[in-house]
RNA sequence: GGCCCGUUGGUCAAGUGGUUAAGACACCGCCCUUUCACGGCGGUAACAUGGGUUCGAGUCCCGUACGGGUCACCA
C-alpha cells in the first residue's frame, strides 16, 4: 500500500529545535480582520521566539475555492509586512506548501493510520440520517475487518476514512490560553479523515501536516477547540509529538456576531480604500485581544514582535472598535514626518485641488494635525479650487465677536493691507493682519474670521485664514475678498 | 439539546487573595486658540448573579443567568 522509505524520507524532512508556527489559510475569499490577526500572532509568536513562520495554503474543498483568493492572501501579507519563511512562492525544506499538491502523502498517512486500526473505511452513503447514525458508535463498518475492507474497496466500491474515536477514557489537551481541557471519548464524533473524493478534510491533513513541516505552535481560532482532543487522539494514533495550542477568541462585530463580509465588515483593504494606514491597522488588530501590558498603545511591527507574549491573550472574544481604529489612524498621521505625510496625502489632496499653483505640501501641512482618515482629504480642502457658494450668515459669529456689518469693515481693511504687502507668507500676512486688529482695537479673531470666511466659504476649515491666504495666492485672496464685499454691500444684501 | 469555553465601565483592557479597581477609545466640561482640530487639565462610568472557602475575594470553589463555540465527506 505504501513505500516505507517514502515515510522516512518525509519525516527525515522535518527541522527540529526551532520553534516553527504556520499561518494556514484556506482561499476562500478575502482577508477579512480576524485572519489577519491570527496572521499577525501566528507570525509574532514565531518572530518573538526566534523561529519560523511559514504559509500554507488549505485548499481541500474543491467547492469553495476562489480564484484570487491566494493573491489577496500574498499581497496582503506582503503589504503588513508579514513575511514568511516557508512558503508556496518561496517554498522551503517541508513542501510543497499546497494541500492538494500533497495528496499522496495524506493516502500514504491514511493507509498507515488503516494499519494501525485507529481509523476504518466507511462504505456507507452520503445521505444525512446514515450519516447521523454511522459517525457515532453504531456505525457498522467501524468493525469490518481491515482485509474485507481492503477487498470492498479494490472493488470500486466508494468509501470515506474515519477516525476509530475508542468509546472509553477522556482526552485532555492544554491549551497555552485557556489551560487544559478534556473530554470524554464518546463524545466526539468518528469524524471524516478522507473523503469520497479522496482527499483529506482539515482535520487530517492538518495534523499530517502540522507533524511533516514540524510545526511546534499551532495557532488558530477558538472554533477548533472542541476538536482539538479528536487531534491529540491523531498524534498518539501515529505516535506524534503534540505540538502547544494556542486558540485565539474571535474577534466580533457586536456581543454576538464575528466580523464577516456578509454583513458589511471591512475586510483589509475595505480598510486601505477607507482610508486606514497598514500600520495602524496591524496595531489596532494586535490591541484587540492581547495587551502588552503596559501602558503604551502605539508599536511598529518589529517592536511587536520584541514584546509579543503569548500569556497577554485574553480568553473572551473582543469587539471591533472603528472609532479607536480611527483615532489610532490619526496617532499615525500625526507622528509622521511631514515629507511622509504629504506624500501619502497628496493624491486624496489632488482629488480635490486641480489647480497646480496650490502648493500640496502646504495644503498637506495644515492637515496633517486635522486628519484621521486619508479619505475625508478632499472634502476638506475642495474650497481651494472653487470657492463654494455659501450664505452670508457665516460672517456673523458670536466667539470672533463679528455680524455683517462688521465683517464688511473688517474686510474693506484688510484688503488694502493685504495688496500693500510684497511678500507672501504665513509670517507677513499673520503680523500685518495682527497690527490691523490693533490699530482697530478689537480681537484678532474679529479680523481673522471674516477673512477666512470670504477666502473659503466653509465654516470649518483645515488651517486659519493666514494659512489659507498664502496656499491661495495675493490674487486669488483679493479676488475672494473682493467678491465677498461685494455680497455683504448692504444694497445686496 | 449534549459537550466545551467565556463574563472588569458603551468598547479595548490592566489586575494572578489585601489597590482610592490602572490606562486607552468614545462621551461631557474647562483651558489654549485666526475656525475646526491638535495639545493640556478635569469629569461621568465597571468586577453578571447567588452561595461558599478565607481575617480578607474582581482574583479560589460550587450553583444560576447570559453570551459564544462545536456537534459537516467546510475549514
Amino acid at each position: 500500500m505504501y513505500d516505507k522509505s517514502q515515510i522516512e524520507a518525509l519525516e527525515k524532512r522535518i527541522p527540529k529545535g526551532e520553534v516553527r508556527t504556520r499561518f494556514a489559510p484556506s482561499p476562500t475569499g478575502y482577508m477579512h480582520i480576524g485572519n489577519l490577526r491570527t496572521a499577525l500572532y501566528t507570525y509574532l509568536i514565531a518572530k518573538n521566539l526566534g523561529g519560523k513562520f511559514i504559509l500554507r495554503i488549505e485548499d481541500t474543498d474543491q467547492s469553495r475555492l476562489v480564484s484570487d483568493a491566494t493573491e489577496i492572501i500574498y499581497k496582503t501579507m506582503r503589504e503588513c509586512g508579514l513575511s514568511h519563511d516557508e512558503g508556496p512562492d518561496v517554498g522551503g525544506p517541508v513542501g510543497p506548501y499546497i494541500q492538494t499538491e500533497r495528496r499522496g502523502i495524506y493516502d500514504i498517512y491514511a493507509n498507515i493510520i488503516l494499519e494501525k486500526g485507529h481509523a476504518y473505511r466507511c462504505f456507507c452513503g452520503k445521505s444525512d440520517a446514515e450519516n447521523e447514525e454511522h459517525k457515532k458508535t453504531s456505525d457498522p463498518c467501524r468493525s469490518l475487518s481491515l482485509s474485507e475492507s481492503n477487498s470492498r474497496a479494490e472493488a470500486g466500491e466508494s468509501f470515506v476514512i474515519r477516525q476509530k474515536i475508542p468509546h472509553e477514557g477522556a482526552t485532555t489537551f492544554k491549551d497555552e490560553i485557556f489551560g487544559e481541557i478534556s473530554c470524554n471519548n464518546i463524545e466526539l464524533d468518528d469524524q471524516v479523515l478522507i473523503k469520497s473524493d479522496g482527499l483529506p478534510t482539515y482535520n487530517f491533513a492538518n495534523v499530517v501536516d502540522d507533524h511533516l513541516m514540524g510545526i511546534t505552535h499551532v495557532v488558530r481560532g477558538t472554533e477548533y477547540l472542541s476538536s482539538t482532543p479528536k487531534y491529540n487522539l491523531l498524534y498518539e494514533a501515529f505516535g506524534w509529538e503534540i505540538p502547544k495550542y494556542i486558540h485565539c477568541s474571535p474577534v466580533m462585530r457586536d456581543a454576538q456576531n464575528k466580523m464577516s463580509k456578509r454583513k458589511g465588515d471591512p475586510s483589509y483593504e475595505d480598510l486601505i480604500a477607507a482610508g486606514y494606514l497598514t500600520q495602524a491597522i496591524l496595531n489596532y488588530s494586535a490591541l484587540l485581544g492581547w495587551s502588552p501590558g503596559g501602558e503604551r498603545e502605539m508599536f511598529s511591527l518589529d517592536e511587536l514582535a520584541q514584546i509579543f507574549s503569548i500569556e497577554g491573550l485574553s480568553k473572551s472574544p473582543a469587539i471591533f472598535d472603528i472609532d479607536k481604529l480611527k483615532w489610532l489612524n490619526g496617532e499615525y498621521i500625526r507622528n509622521m514626518s511631514l515629507a511622509e505625510f504629504a506624500k501619502i496625502a497628496e493624491p486624496y489632496i489632488r482629488k480635490a485641488v486641480k489647480n497646480e499653483n496650490y502648493d500640496a505640501n502646504k495644503i498637506a501641512e495644515i492637515l496633517k494635525q486635522r486628519t484621521e482618515l486619508l479619505t475625508e482629504i478632499p472634502e476638506k480642502v475642495d474650497f481651494f479650487d472653487a470657492l463654494p457658494e455659501y450664505e452670508i450668515e457665516l460672517f456673523a459669529n458670536k466667539k470672533s465677536k463679528t455680524d455683517i456689518p462688521i465683517s464688511l469693515r473688517m474686510l474693506n481693511e484688510v484688503k488694502p493691507v493685504l495688496s500693500s504687502l510684497n511678500t507672501w507668507d504665513d509670517e507677513s500676512i499673520l503680523l500685518s493682519l495682527k497690527s490691523l486688529a490693533e490699530k482697530l482695537e478689537v480681537k484678532n479673531a474679529t479680523v481673522m474670521w471674516p477673512l477666512r470666511i470670504a477666502v473659503s466659504g466653509k465654516a470649518v476649515t483645515p488651517g486659519g485664514a493666514v494659512e489659507i491666504c498664502t496656499v491661495l495666492g495675493k490674487e486669488e485672496t483679493l479676488s475672494r475678498i473682493d467678491s465677498a464685499i461685494a455680497k455683504l454691500e448692504p444694497q445686496n444684501a
